[in-house]
DNA sequence: GCATTGACGAAGG
DNA sequence: CCCTTCGCCAATG
């Protein structure tokens, strides 16, 4: 089966806008909800988790709507591959996205997450 | 309707 | 080791 590629059950049609059926950006939302309280993970690993590794952008564009829906997806526990927060300047202020995580025990220092790897979650 | 732009990431030079 | 390019695909101009 090597010829055929049938892994896209999910998601071509989206859009926050308009469409509220199961989407690619609303599974990236249940996906992040999943994270653990003072623990992260990237865009990779949910692009990967759902099957789109490679789309690991439209992650962080699906973080961009993020901020509508309810309940609220924790996106400040999405950071890069580097763990760096490379998503704060979306947020309200420059600083929320470090202090959301501070709060949360999570050590930031110059804008990437102390101990990062010992912290990172991966969906299952 | 084509060109540019991304909250990414891997590969290439 | 740093910088550039490519892929991915939707949104925006």
């Amino acid at each position: 089966m090597a010829a055929s590629k049938n892994n896209k059950e999910k998601l071509p049609t989206l859009l926050p806008s308009g469409n509220r059926e199961y989407s690619f950006f609303e599974q990236v939302f249940e996906v992040a909800r999943q994270i653990p309280m003072g623990r992260v993970t990237t865009y990779g690993a949910i692009a990967e988790y759902l099957g789109a590794k490679k789309s690991a952008r439209m992650v962080g564009w699906a973080m961009n709507a993020a901020h509508d829906q309810t309940p609220p997806v924790p996106a400040q526990r999405v950071v890069n591959r580097n763990g760096m927060l490379s998503g704060k300047a979306h947020f309200s202020t420059p600083t929320l996205m470090q202090e959301l995580l501070e709060k949360e025990g999570i050590t930031v220092q110059n804008d990437t997450v102390v101990d990062f790897e010992k912290i990172l979650w991966k969906p299952e």
